[in-house]
DNA sequence: AAATTGAATGAATGGCCATTCATTTTCAGC
DNA sequence: GCTGAAAATGAATGGCCATTCATTCAATTT
């Protein structure tokens, strides 16, 4: 019954693109029924197959969301990586470039924020999650500390702390995501980037005039 | 057995109190166990009362979490109005007051924050959250808005948008929560406050030396 | 084409937990 | 100190859901 749309070869599938495949249905029941209401049986048959096919992939439903938080923080390194390559290699581009990342609508839409923000909420309660959370914040706070420090060199602003404002710079982003899950509607993702641009000729006024 | 450790009343705590208490008991269950481990036994529990004592005064989990959340955001707001109160009137020492407000020791503990998130982490399928969080945002930021409105015309700053900077800040603060919740070893209240300060004086100069 | 292997199925199981409710306890007013 | 009402108890109920597993199905090997 499950198989009827695609005679020939569901089954083909390797084992790494099933998983995949039901670690995108995951997402999508997170999304929509949220972490507390979602169940194997909504996940399966989001994927389309039977009952018992989470357990045979993932062995657990813990083992199944942990795969799927690895996933997702995954994804978002990678993103990170490539807006890096793709960047100029003057250190106030990267950081703009970087925090700009953050707004794209590939990263910044709602689906995702909302999974994000369900596993944040265990946050302190599954260690697993927070080590995968963990680890995601520390790469991206060096490496923004790293520009934040090179253009504090470059232009003199003694004043700032490298790790303070990078940290704040950071934290910005992330409040912004809460502040377009939560208010979908007023939230302007060009309002958003304006007031990013803003912050960061306050700071840095020789970088971005 | 549940009565031993308080000879003489218990009991007579009125209604609101024992709500309040089982609001309390909630708010410790989920940040230690998580949204989505805590049951009404485990509440009960850390009331020291029985079993079916959540039904008799909130009819329902659902209910009781609701109401929890309410209260976090009725609690918020008061603080938020008291910190106005006893600012100074001008709009550069109010909206510094606020922002220090948020990473205060008060607002900004763990335990708090873990249940906030909770929350946050369901707002996309609960829309009885979603419109409590939305309020709160909102007079949030209006307030921020308008503060920041006056220092805009007061300084004379054209460039800058007063909803996307007031924005941008509300956003920091709630980005810095989630950094703390993540990274209690590296998050730094003192230094998050110097970045808060170091973002103002690059937005507004005059206000800010 | 038979056999072997591994993937997938879906019904059955068992545990957990919200909710209910008959009973007990407390307490205020008399 | 009695009485009735309100508050609290905690055992019982029933539903939901993760997990298991005997069976079926598909594909590859020989």
């Amino acid at each position: 019954m499950a198989v009827a749309n695609d005679k020939i070869g569901r089954r083909a599938l390797a084992k790494a693109h099933r998983r995949q495949q039901l670690i995108d249905a995951t997402i999508n029941c997170i999304a929509r029924k949220g972490l507390g209401a979602m169940t194997l049986a909504d996940v399966a048959k989001e994927a389309g197959l039977s009952q018992g096919i989470v357990n045979l992939h993932f062995n657990s439903k813990d083992n199944l969301l942990a795969e799927t938080l690895r996933f997702l923080a995954e994804e978002y390194a990678e993103q990170f990586r490539q807006t890096l390559d793709k960047s100029p290699p003057d250190p106030a581009s990267r950081l703009l470039a970087l925090l700009e990342m953050d707004l794209k609508p590939s990263i910044c839409d709602r689906k995702k924020l909302a999974v994000w923000f369900a596993f944040w909420g265990e946050v302190r309660a599954v260690p697993t999650y927070q080590k995968i959370c963990e680890a995601r914040d520390q790469k991206n706070q060096d490496a923004m500390e790293g520009l934040v420090g090179e253009m504090i060199r470059e232009g003199g602003y003694e004043d700032l702390d490298a790790h303070a404002v990078a940290d704040a710079l950071a934290a910005m982003t992330d409040g912004m995501w809460l502040s377009y899950l939560v208010n979908p509607k007023t939230f302007k993702r060009a309002s958003a980037q304006k007031a990013v641009r803003s912050f960061l000729a306050g700071l840095f006024p020789q970088h971005y005039q």
